[in-house]
DNA sequence: GCGGAGTTGTAAAAAGTTTGTAAAAAGCGC
DNA sequence: GCGCTTTTTACAAACTTTTTACAACTCCGC
């Protein structure tokens, strides 16, 4: 009885400097030129950009997507992403990280990039 | 009679003058800046701070993070200790105390250092 | 203080794991 | 069959964790 927590957000449509997203007419733009993208090439850029900001770990993306179980053993998403961030072209690493041993997280063209490099060693503390 | 919680208490957040861990979402933060800190890393600064003032054994630190028996001889707990100390830059010890021939410290920022048998679970950060 | 046994610190190598990529194979609709 | 999409395969590259080897330090008795 308990409603699957909502597994379809309403979000109409997403949009930042460069990328826009229709998701009730399922196309995306690059820069105004429409994306020619398959279709499970947009369903899963569809659900990475409708969790903008969000990481989205492998095991969800493969369920949600794919269908697949913990179980299935499979490089098919990874193919995808590089699909994905080939046809993002020159913004597919600002767009579409990866989290190392997670998943993968959409990232709406300006939010800040928390990671960086390594904390200099900085002055002593007295 | 109130029931006791287990020995996992699921404290949200912690977060004092310069660094805060977030729990649920599971980073830290330093100085505002995000941390980039590897899985281990996390799960050893996590018990670390859940456990703020207390002295956890390395026995205890190796067996909750790591899994390992008493029989397990190896140097990769005082590994991510460097690490750790490395990523907290200059507060490095401020945080991380070592305890001769026992184990590790994670003190929050203000914590007075001084000598006490069984030093009382410190009382909250102003 | 000094020395030794045991403990911790550290850098670097080795080992283990995850992700990236190209190309081939398989699947699908016409 | 043909063209297009999707999945698998096989290996490369990137990243994380553990081990190794030795230096530095602490404790404790003398």
């Amino acid at each position: 009885m308990a409603p699957e927590p909502t597994n379809t957000i309403q979000i109409p449509a997403y949009g930042d400097e460069h990328l826009a997203v229709d998701f009730s007419q399922q196309y995306a733009t690059l820069d105004s030129v429409r994306m020619p993208l398959t279709r499970k090439e947009y369903d899963l850029l569809a659900l990475l950009v409708q969790h903008a900001g969000e990481i989205i770990p492998r095991d969800a993306l493969l369920l949600r997507v794919w269908g697949y179980g913990a179980e299935i053993r499979t490089r098919t998403l990874d193919v995808h992403v590089r699909r994905l961030r080939k046809k993002l072209g020159a913004y597919a690493d600002v767009y579409i990280e990866t989290i190392f041993g997670i998943g993968y997280r959409f990232q709406p063209f300006h939010a800040p990039r928390f990671f960086q490099s390594e904390p200099k060693p900085a002055a002593a503390v007295a």
